[in-house]
Parts: structure tokens; C-alpha cells; sequence
DNA sequence: CCGACGCTAAAGGTCTGACGTATCGCGCCA
DNA sequence: TGGCGCGATACGTCAGACCTTTAGCGTCGG
């Protein structure tokens, strides 16, 4: 609020004046019922919705409203639009990539707040995902340990951008190991968040072999079913990992 | 993919036939051009941008198409509009408690499929509220200790929903008493996501009494600092928790 | 007989222009 | 001096038209 509302002047009640929504724009109320079906099953996913001028009559709106409101649905994944015949406005189906791109780009905007540290971001990453390597090395199947290996295993040029990237995704594949999807949504963002802000510049060839070797540790570990000694690795790997963070000193 | 493409006759490409978005729709582009421009700081918060009309104008489309993109940002909470002289659309402050209704209201979405259940969201809590009570207790000051004091202490009849809230307010009110904003941005969704699931009938009111007392325990080691008895004793509540979860029997 | 080409209908995408309506500042009037 | 109403501004909504994409289908040619 940057023009500070005038100091309720004596006698008049502190009201609250703060923009508020008298009411609520028919593109809003259409959205809302349409979420609130969704959500409640009504309408589950792969369902058609009528064509947008026969969803807007239905609602007593113009086409155009109708429009605002999909664009609104679509914009939270909950449905999405297809041009031609055969085509229209299809209930979604969930898809946890989704949810944690969006959460990555809140934290995104977040995270340059006073209300979000970096260093938030890896005590939150600390709590996590040594716990994960722990039940990653208690449920891990044969074919989800291939796969946690190969990860660790993935080399890269340390010119090679994608070679960062396949880094990062010894993580992901670590949290996807535990079988449980949320460990996957809570962690993921942050390491995407993470990976867009650590400047590699300052980061020598032999430190990343170092990470190269701690990540095939945590494998062998993870394989081999040795949940106390993966949740250890893990917990060195993160806490060294931190001090490159640190020393790249781009928290301030 | 209902109709599994015609299993590609020999000799042509193997083409990925899966409903692509060949070009991105005018009011998509606009909309993550602002986007980009939000995220990067260009447009900082407070910013106030340009009537629909010039903005449409300043993209090249028209002012229907400009509004369908500024639906999308505000949707993700980027921008809000206001209406009035002196009203028009501004880029939003970041803000936390968002993030948290979004991704609640995500999970909530996949909680009801194949790939979240409930148990998971249980176990995911299990990792995330004990390390929350210990570093809430190595951490709280003294006004902090006082709100988690009051939570905790915030009595309910069995029969009114609003103390229902009351206890989940407790796990929100440590989770916040860590200092770490990240911490309550994973623990909130998943306590919501809880709320709304368990069926209350089931609980005994002598079971809610044993709740609350664990919760002033808890409460007590967080205030005297002893983050050791903190940590086991959420950790004891959360597993006692579990069970009534357990015994009310929604995950099938 | 079969495959390639092209037409056509359905639905979303975009444009235009108009009018409704919430707000707020300013100046008039009591 | 203080309350009230006018008017400017920008979002909210509507109506109708036209463009573009897409898939199904029918036709034509090999």
C-alpha cells in the first residue's frame, strides 16, 4: 500500500481499506463453479465441456466471459483447450510435473524476498532428502536402483550445460526412488530453484568430481539397501554442497 | 491417449502424434512475455502497467487478447487488477500464503489419484514436524514461544468445527515458528489437504483431549529449548495421529 | 484396390466497437 | 467547513464477425 490510507481521521471507525473485491467479476464466479466442480468430481478428467458460446449461455454470460474464465482454469492446469473439430475444453488430467513447475516458479519469486533465504531453501533441502536417501535405500526395487545408479553415473564435460542439468537429476532421481510422490513435490522445486541460482562460474572441475563421487556413493549405498550409511552420505554430500553455495556468496 | 495411434505403417517416421501445441495462441506469448519481465525484476512489484487498450496496442493484439493474458497472470497471482480512476493492473507482491492455497489446492487434486495417497502425505509430515519442533525449539524467541504456547493451549468442544481448525493451527503455528519459511510452505499444504480428508466423526473426545495434551507437551519442549524431547514427542503425536488416520479408514 | 489430396464442418483464436459500472478526485453548494 | 454530486478513467461485459486449426471423409488418380 504505498499511499498509506489517511490515518483514520478521529471518530471514524479504522475501516479497513485496504482494495478490496466487492464483488466478484462474472469471469471469477464462472471459473470458481466450474473449479468447484472439478475439484468435487462433477466433471471428472477427460470430460468435454460444452463449446464456449453454449458454456457461456449456460451460465448467462457472453462468450467472451466464458472465455476469461477458461483461461483461468487453464491457467491452473485444470483444464486445457484444443483448436478443430474434435476439438473444445477438456477437463485435465492431474499431473504432479505441473504442480511442481508452479510451485518452483512461486519459490522463484519468492526466494528473492526477505520472506525466503537461499539458505531456507538447503536447511529445507537438508531435512529432506537424506530422509530420502534413507527410504530409497529401505524400498528401492532392482529397476528403480538401476536407475538412481545411472543417474549418479551420467558424466558431463564441465563446459557441457547439460551436464549441470544431469547433475540435479541425481537428486530428482533419489527423491522418485522413495516411491513417495510428495518427498518428490516438496524437494524438486527446490532444487529447480537452486540449479537456476547457483552460478557454476566459480566452481573448479575436480570440486565437481567430487559431487560426481559422493552421488555414486549415495547409489552404492541406495543399492545396496544400507539406509543408515545413504542418509549419511547424503547428509555430507548436501552440507559440502552448501559450502559451495556459500563460497559462491550469492546470498549476500 | 484413448485411440493409440495407428501403430505407425512401416516406413514412416514414428511420429509423436500426442496433441502438441504446434503454435503458442497470441494471448499465451503476451502472457509469458510479462511474465519473463515479472520474474526477472524488470517489472517489480507496485508496478503499474499500462491500460488494457495500450497494452494490447504495445504487443500488437487487441484488447480482448490482452485481457485473456492478464486473466492468466492474475490467475497465478502475478498481477491484480482494480477497477475505477486509479485503478488498472499492477504486479503483485509476492505472497506466501498463496503459494500455500495453491499448493494445497493442487495436491488436493492429486490426492484422489493413483499416484498420491494419503499415506504418503502421513509419511511426508512424519520427516517434515518433528525437524520442524526440533529447530522451532532451538530457535523460538520469546514472543514465538508465547503463539505456540496459545495454540497450543486453544481449547475446542468436540462439537465445534472451529476448533477442529484450532488443532490443525498448531502444526501451522510451529511450522512457522522455525523461522524457515520453506518448511511451512511444504508442512501447510499437506496439513490442509489432512483437514479436509478426515472424517471426524469417528474421534472420540477423550482422544481429542489426548491430542491437545500432546500438543502443550510439545509446546513445553519448545519453550524450555529441549529441541531432543521436542522432536520424539511430535514425532510420538504424529504416529498416534496416523492411527486415528489409520482406523478412520478413508484410504480404502 | 489403395493411397494421396483436398474439401468441409466444428471449435477455438482474434478483432472491433460499444456500453455498463466501479472508483476517486475535485469543485460546488449549503 | 463539510458533505454531495459530477465527471474522468480503466476495468467488466456484451455482441457479432471473421480467421485458423484440425480431423474426418469423400473423391480422384495410380
Amino acid at each position: 500500500m504505498p499511499p498509506q490510507p489517511p490515518a483514520a481521521t478521529p471518530g471514524t471507525a479504522p475501516v479497513a481499506h485496504l482494495r478490496v473485491q466487492r464483488v466478484r467479476p462474472a469471469y471469477r464466479q464462472v471459473a470458481d463453479e466450474l473449479r468447484t466442480q472439478i475439484l468435487a468430481g462433477t466433471l471428472p478428467a477427460g470430460t468435454r465441456l460444452p463449446n464456449e458460446g453454449e458454456l457461456g449461455r449456460a451460465f448467462g454470460v457472453s462468450r467472451s466471459t466464458a472465455r476469461e474464465a477458461l483461461r483461468v482454469l487453464s491457467s491452473q492446469h485444470l483444464v486445457e483447450t484444443h483448436r478443430g473439430v474434435q476439438g473444445g475444453t477438456f477437463v485435465s488430467e492431474p499431473d504432479p510435473a505441473r504442480v511442481v513447475e508452479d510451485v518452483g516458479s512461486a519459490l522463484g519469486v519468492l526466494v528473492m524476498t526477505p520472506q525466503l533465504h537461499v539458505s531456507d531453501l538447503l536447511e529445507a533441502r537438508l531435512l529432506l532428502e537424506p530422509a530420502a536417501a534413507r527410504l530409497a535405500a529401505q524400498r528401492a526395487d532392482a529397476e528403480t536402483v538401476e536407475a538412481v545408479r545411472s543417474a549418479a553415473a551420467a558424466h558431463r564435460d564441465a563446459r557441457d550445460p547439460s551436464g549441470f542439468v544431469g547433475h540435479l537429476d541425481f537428486h530428482t532421481t533419489l527423491l522418485m526412488a522413495t516411491g513417495n510422490l510428495m518427498l518428490t513435490l516438496m524437494g524438486q522445486p527446490v532444487n529447480d530453484v537452486l540449479r537456476t541460482r547457483l552460478r557454476r562460474e566459480g566452481v573448479e572441475a575436480h570440486e565437481w568430481d567430487k559431487v560426481d563421487a559422493c552421488h555414486r556413493e549415495i547409489a552404492e549405498h541406495v543399492a545396496e539397501g544400507r539406509a543408515d550409511d545413504a542418509e549419511a552420505a547424503m547428509r555430507d554430500h548436501l552440507v559440502e554442497l552448501r559450502r559451495l553455495y556459500e563460497r559462491d556468496g550469492f546470498w549476500t
